[in-house]
DNA sequence: GCCAACGTTGGC
DNA sequence: GCCAACGTTGGC
């Protein structure tokens, strides 16, 4: 029998990465994620097919921005070997690897990005992991919380919050 | 810029 | 193995 759709959010600061820079570019490796719990769903957990949010952090708004889809499960990152890399890890042994990278495609981009604030009000998503370990970079999504998400994007239209004055 | 939450490091 | 110090993330 198949194995069920799983599903994920996984977060990128827009400036670095955005939902548009994944459509440009079609299929990237998701690479350079160096948190142990994040690794662990990078190496073990996502497989082909699994449906991806696409949240972009540290934004205006930051919240869900678009739909992924994996289309290449955990494999070694190679970035974590390079000393020229940003990510560069001296402890991360090719022949044993620490680090771990999937292949995600582009799916869509959401008309306007679901706020983190919208997605805190709605009440089937409370339990998100979001909220509850929000630093996690790569965190599973039930399947319910999933619908909810997809509701809500073809339904709402969120302005654009304008970028606040930084103090000079 | 501030700060809460969490992860990592290292002394003991 | 404990825990304090420190670093990072990310919302605000």
């Amino acid at each position: 029998m198949a194995r069920t759709r799983s599903y994920w959010l996984m977060k990128s600061e827009p400036d670095v990465f955005s939902i548009h820079d994944l459509k440009a570019c079609g299929v990237t490796g998701w690479d350079g994620v160096r948190n142990y719990q994040a690794r662990n769903h990078l190496r073990d957990d996502i497989k082909v097919g699994d449906g991806i949010l696409f949240y972009h952090s540290s934004a205006y708004p930051s919240g869900i921005a678009g739909l992924s889809e994996a289309v290449k499960s955990g494999y070694p990152d190679d970035t974590a070997f390079d000393p020229k890399d940003v990510h560069y890890d001296p402890k991360s042994d090719p022949a044993k690897p620490t680090w771990y990278r999937v292949d995600l495609k582009f799916v869509k981009a959401f008309p306007s990005v679901i706020p983190i604030q919208a997605l805190r009000k709605t009440p089937g998503l409370k339990n998100m992991v979001l909220f509850r370990n929000g630093r996690l970079s790569v965190q599973p999504v039930t399947k319910k919380e999933w619908e909810i998400i997809l509701r809500l994007a073809k339904k709402a239209w969120y302005p654009i919050t304008p970028k606040p004055e930084s103090p000079r």
